[in-house]
Formats: structure tokens, sequence, C-alpha cells
DNA sequence: CTGAAAGCGCTTACAG
DNA sequence: CTGAAAGCGCTTACAG
């Protein structure tokens, strides 16, 4: 037993039944003003009659533009990137357009695929957190008039937008914070060198270590837990640092995993301040001390240089770097009850 | 200063620069083994010679079909669903699909925005946990041909397969492994009453304490952090239980948090087990016993009745159901250690 | 193995 | 305000 399939009108069939032109019918569904009351009110009826839906598929091919943003990001399942998705889908839809999710997995192949699906399927733009920022994918995009903006990491094209924050202003401001309280020897779970945020957290916390005359004392992690916790373990085994500053939420959680094992107290025994502010970090005893990126906000800039472009067509790529925000909690010890 | 586009060849553009017609030139790009050689190398220079790239829209708009599937979720942020978006993804990716993101903030508005657009985009297929389950959009989109599979909630309509699990078992089953470990009070941070698997959940726990003859002690919560702080309050003013079965990995966090906060030790003075399987679950102290959903078969298992369907296209609407897996680890209480 | 031609379902100058 | 017609860039019978 098949059931008949009764949908799948399309415009001519919609324009028929109306007893109308297929331009007519077009007309009311995009630039309606231009279309006499009665003339519309009869589409519009035939198209509820029908079911019809519009085919968008041919609407793109004919105006050869879509509405689509492709969000090229290295991990979802980095609470950072989850957070970044989701802004950057509710910015997207409220201006009309909607998100392809390509997760990489931080691999280069599967990056360079995308990119080149996305330049197939002629995007209306893309946000990319690129694991191999030289991809000249990404230059082929540009040169099909494909707008790409980097966000969280910097691509090497300079057509390229960017949407960047303060990496090494934020791990400056957690070390300085640290070193006011009194500590003197602040050690730092790195991100990794071959990251551009592992390298600007390191170089921001350097130079505040720097700027104090104290010696610094870090250890190199992978922004996972797992690397949180090796680089945990290494800086507990040399001269024990009594400030932490870690790099990323992944390796916080690490981080926290291994203090608790090794009866290190927070904040009496170490203070800590972490990098990145995930949802967790106020669930936690003691709460967490952060630096928050304005997520949100870097979102919603991201999509706005993509979907509103025409503005300012001829402006060349913009760059914006946002602050990161110091929520002083319990973990670094500075509130009054240390 | 403006410089000159190069890109953005058509085939028309490939076939002169080859020197034969389009068709041969669609030929290499498709079905490849038509092709005598020669005219393949010639065609292939061509295209590298142009930095031509296929234009899809025009190839999906032709073939009728699209390799884009729908994700519909309601809140991308709960690590349930993040973890499903990743292995979908995954799946989709592996299987020359990709994903469109479509993330509804349990709006039913929202929710029907997406699935209009998705039919509307004739997309290849849609996976969805629906917020509305009688929503008559989904209907359209079976209508259209466009196959829909309902993921982590039922749908209504009965032509769409489900790949679920089994929620009220793993309730019963974590309820009867905090019973056999002797508790006679087990308390249920329990999920809302209108959500598919908050019902479940809370029939499976019922189900385990009718069984064991005890008297059922609950609170609901929404599935949310504070949910879970204000469930579990409720919970320890009462007639206190000894172990508790909370009903999402949110609504732990905030339960964990207000254990915490009012000195109850897990697990000594208080036995937990909780239903998901977040990625710090083991990270936390003592590391949480947990009941978690195979969610990258369950995903697979989604993109394979989508991508998959010509193989078995009259075998009507498929419905496989998951088995939770108990990770029994510290915060139950029940290993050697208790 | 290869090409000419029709057609996928729309949108949009161009005329009226 | 409305319609006839061209065209977006492909794919695919059909013929050879």
């Amino acid at each position: 037993m098949k059931t008949i399939t009764l949908a799948n009108a399309k415009i001519t069939d919609v324009a028929r039944e109306a007893g109308l032109s297929v331009a007519t019918v077009s007309r009311v569904l995009n630039q309606q003003d231009i279309v006499s009351a009665a003339s519309r009110q009869r589409v519009l009826e035939a198209i509820e009659r029908l079911g019809y839906r519009p085919n968008l598929l041919a609407g793109h091919l004919r105006r050869k533009q879509t509405r689509t943003l492709g969000v090229v990001i290295s991990d979802i399942m980095n609470p950072h990137f989850t957070e970044m998705v989701r802004a950057v889908e509710d910015a997207a839809y409220r201006s009309g357009y909607r998100v392809l999710l390509c997760n990489t997995d931080e691999s280069s192949e599967k990056e360079a695929d995308y990119l080149q699906l996305l330049s197939a399927e002629r995007t209306g733009g893309v946000i990319a957190s690129p694991s191999d920022p030289a991809d000249s994918e990404f230059a082929r995009l540009l040169d099909l008039g494909i707008p790409v903006v980097a966000i969280d990491r910097p691509l090497a094209d300079e057509r390229a937008h960017s949407v960047l924050s303060d990496n090494a202003g934020a791990a400056a401001l957690a070390t300085r914070h640290l070193l006011a309280a009194g500590h003197e020897v602040v050690g730092l779970v790195a991100g990794p060198e071959h990251r551009f945020t592992g390298r600007e957290r390191t170089r921001g916390y350097l130079d505040a270590m720097r700027e104090a005359g104290r010696e610094p004392r870090l250890a190199l992690g992978d922004f996972q837990i797992d690397g949180g916790r090796r680089a945990t373990r290494e800086l507990l085994d040399g001269p024990r640092p009594t400030a932490l500053v870690v790099a990323n939420n992944l390796m916080t959680i690490g981080a926290l995993e291994v203090l608790n094992d090794s009866g290190v107290r927070l904040p009496q025994d170490m203070a800590l301040v972490a990098i990145d502010d995930p949802f967790w970090a106020t669930a936690v005893h003691p709460r967490l001390t952060t630096l928050a990126q304005p997520v949100e906000a870097m979102a919603e800039a991201a999509v706005t240089l993509l979907t509103q472009r025409d503005q300012d067509a001829e402006g060349g790529p913009r760059h914006e770097t946002f602050q990161f925000e110091l929520h002083v909690r319990d973990s670094c010890g500075t509130r009054q009850g240390r």
C-alpha cells in the first residue's frame, strides 16, 4: 500500500491554480509590494490549497546567493566552541541565516575538505577558527567572493576579517591578579606552542612575570583534560607554586582533579585563576575565578561582518579585538576570606 | 585598488578550455568511468588551469536531492546534545553528508520555522529531538518525501523513524542498584513531566521502588542546573534519602553543588547515581556513577536510516531502542570502599 | 566514448 | 500591476 504524495507542487502549479503567471506568484513570494491586493489574495489561496513550498535551491541558483553560513571549528565538544557555535547560530538565525556545522577535529584535511564544500555550495559566508591558518582553500573562498571571518585564531590571507580576543592581555591580567595578592611563584598550565591562543596566553603570562621580576614556572599542556593533568603534576613536582593560571577550560578540569588527588586545597594551599568561563565554573568548590571571553558579542560581530557587508563593501577587511573579563570568585583566594 | 577576480569559471568555460562538451566535463566530475583517459586528462587540466569549482547548487536542483541533513535539537549547550550533534556530524561526514544545525531553545515556533526551512531547502533528511512532537511541519517534510528520524524523543507522525533509548529501564536500573546496596530511601531528582525523557525516567524509578516495596520520594526539576539545585534542596528538607538518582547531567551539577554546600558527603552521607555520562563525570570527586547512552551508536543509526534508505525503501519506518550502560564509579558507594 | 538539447524550479529585466 | 521569456549552472536520457 502506497500513499499518494499530494505535495511537491511547483510555482507553475500555483500559477495555474491561481489563474495568474509565475512572475506574479514569484512577486508575492518576494517583493510583495508590487502586486495588487486581489492577485495576492488569489495566489495566497492557491499556495494554501496546494500546500506549496517554494524550492529555495532554485531561487538560490538564480539569485547566485545563499543565506547559509559555514561555521568551521576544531572541536565542538570544547565548551568554549560549543558556546561559540551556539552564539553564532543565534545571531545567524536572527539575521535570517542558517548554519552549516563543520567540525574539523583539528584535522587540516577535514578542514580543507569542508572549505572546498563550502565554496562549491556557494555559501554566503564562512566563520572559521582555522586549524591551518595558511590553508589555500581560504583563498579560493575569498576568490569566489565569499567573505571569511577568522574567529579565535587569525588567518594568513589578508582579505579575511577577524574577530579575536586579547589572549595575551587575559593571561597577563590573571597573572598580575595573583602576583598582586602576594604570590611569588605563580605557575602556568600552558597551552600548546603550536596554537595561536596557546602561544599568546603564554606570552602574556611571561610578560607579567618579567614585569614583576619573578621567575616564570610553566608546564606545557595540550588544551585537553589530560594535558591539564600532566602539566599540573609537573608543576607540583618541582618547586611548588602557590598560585596557578590555567590556560583553558578543559585543562582546568584536569588541574582540579590532580590538585584534589594530591590533597592540595583551593584556595588555601593553591590559588587558581582559569582562562575561559565554562558553565560549570560556579558549580565547583571553590567557585572558579575566571577570565571570560565575550563570546556572544564576538559571534554577533562575526555574523554582522558576513551578513551586512553590502553597507561597507569597499571598507576592506575588519579586525576586531575583544577583551576578556575577570570574574573574581573563590578559587583565587583574593576575596575577603583569604 | 580592486583585485581582479579570476575564479568563478563554470562548466561551459571548462568545456571550452578542454575543447570538449559540457557533458563530458560533467561525466568526469561524476560517473568517471565512461570517459576516455585522454579526455579525462584534458578536462582535469582545464579544471586545474581555471581553478574551477563546480556549483553544487545547480547540481542539486537538477538531481532533485541534496546531501545535507538537518539536525534539530532543543539545546546544544546541554552536553548530552552537544555530544549527539558531534556524533551526528561525524557519522554524516563519513557518509558524505553535511549538517545544518538547528538549535530551537525548546521553542516550538523556532522549531517550526527551521522545519519549514528544511523542507524548502529540500534537505536530504532530518534528525530531530522534537520540542513539539505533533508539529505539523514534520508531516510536510514527510509529504515531500524527506525522511525524518526522531532521536531522544518520539514523534507523533507514524511515518517517522525513531532512535530512542530505554529511559525507564535506565532509571529503574539506577534505582535498583542503590536499593540492592541496602538503601531504603532512594530519592529522585526528577525531570519535568512534560518531557518524554523526564516522564519515562520517573516511571522507571517508580517501578523499581514499587517493586521493592519502598515509598518513592521525588522532587521535580527542569533538567537544568537550577532545577537540580531546587529539587535537591527539597529532598534534603523532608525525610532525608540516603541515596539519590539524578535524572540528567545538568541537574547533577546543581545537585552536587547543594550537597556540597550542605556538608553532605558523597558517598558516605549520600550515594548518588546520575543519568547521562558527561565528560566531567570522572573529573569530580568522588567520580560519578552514571548511566551512559550509547550516543555514537545512536547517531550512527540515525544517519544510516537517512542516508541508506534506498536499500530498504519499502521497509516502512524503523524504530530502534538503545540501552543505557551503567558505569559504576565512586559516587554510589557500592565499590569495595563503602 | 561523445555531444546537442531539454529541463531542474525559480527570478527578473523588459514590455506593455 | 502583469506576463512572456531568458537564464542561473548543472545532469542526463537520447542519438550517434
